[in-house]
DNA sequence: TAATGTTTGTTAAACAATTCACGACATTAA
DNA sequence: TTAATGTCGTGAATTGTTTAACAAACATTA
């Protein structure tokens, strides 16, 4: 939508990767970093690095490095982490749960606002600060969500996205195994955990010793 | 390590999704399948998909598509499911609580072996239908299992991470936001939740209406 | 048996991402 | 001031992936 659309999507979804990292680094009072530097730490190659960054413009100096403060400052303001996104999380089993716990506020600003659950034992509860409504009333209360994080079982996924992007979600991060349809405009990624599991035991296999990341990635 | 090196990494990562949904449609009865109406299911391009097959040699029939049964037959053998691939799991937190309980052998043959804590009150139970050993009996326990899936907090994964590596574990799914350093020779795939939460939010933002995939994922 | 329609496998082109390698500048030390 | 070192930003080369398009092969129907 913004100024930035050329940028590579591979650069994009590093991007908030980056961004903890050199939070890091400024918690511990580290006043620059070089590209070499923050390869050790995150595992990508130092010209990646650079060449992620100078999308943006030249942020380092040469001969130096980078300013962590600085770069901080950056990327809180590129990845519109001082605007905080409202997210909804449907399905409050045992992924839902670790994702309520899970401190998301602590390095960015984003944030699960509420969950829902069909389990009546659960409505009315808080999970990690976070209150938990019966998935009836999911129409009703999802104001200004756009995105959500479905850990529902195999059986709703589809009718829970209907239900979703008929609310004004544009954005699913999808923990089922099921490959939901949507319409266009509606962006889904997929985090498959069994499909995960066998990818990387199959690339063990076949894959001979070499230094490899992510998953996801895809 | 096998004959099939040079099959490209992407087409790779695919490979078990393909296998789940033929898995599906033999369970359904469905006897021959289409690379479109196979396209639909699982959202990748049918030219992708034939590109894929054909790295395995003529799958298909021209005119017919490819039959259900001689494809799953084939994927289970070129995915190694028949030989069960022993896995154990660190941290029986909430994650990895939602782990255990996924039930990996509907539809493959990958198995949570093992699990481990340091929590006590958990040491001695199942989950899932997994024993749960204490941490300290790591050494003692993981004989054969060449992959783990980390879901230890933060503070743990590095240590976790070389005892893992010393006891002859070569592939870990790791859950945790660290980015663990690893000898040559053993694999790593991060799954990072909170990556992938703003990953999903920053592409929303900034790149227009447009039917994408993953995480990973790449 | 011939005519028609379907679908693969693959060639070539387009697109995307990574990596190399080096000029330019900053910093540091002498 | 000068020399030595470190580091960025980027053009060019490389590598990897997707997509379009189509001939050839087969299935189906009459």
């Amino acid at each position: 939508m913004s100024d930035q659309s050329k940028i590579p999507q591979a650069t994009a979804k590093r991007l908030p990767l980056y961004y903890r990292f050199i939070n890091n680094l400024h918690i511990q009072g580290k006043l620059r970093v070089s590209s070499k530097e923050l390869s050790d730490a995150v595992k990508v190659d130092s010209a990646t690095i650079r060449r992620d960054f100078s999308y943006f413009g030249a942020l380092g100096k040469k001969g130096y490095g980078y300013n962590v403060e600085y770069l901080l400052e950056f990327f809180r303001k590129t990845l519109d982490q001082d605007e905080s996104t409202p997210v909804a999380l449907i399905g409050v089993g045992n992924l839902g749960t670790a994702f309520l716990n899970y401190n998301f506020m602590k390095n960015n600003n984003t944030k699960i606002e509420m969950a829902f659950d069909a389990d009546a034992g659960k409505v009315g509860t808080e999970v990690g600060g976070v209150p938990i409504y019966h998935i009836d009333q999911l129409e009703d209360k999802l104001h200004d969500v756009g995105a959500a994080i479905l850990t529902v079982p195999l059986s709703e996924a589809q009718t829970i996205t209907e239900r979703l992007i008929d609310s004004g979600v544009t954005g699913i991060l999808n923990f089922t195994p099921a490959r939901i349809t949507v319409p266009e405009g509606v962006r889904v990624h997929h985090i498959d955990l069994a499909v995960e599991l066998q990818s990387l035991i199959y690339f063990m296999k076949h894959y001979p010793l070499d230094n490899e990341d992510d998953a996801e990635e895809e």
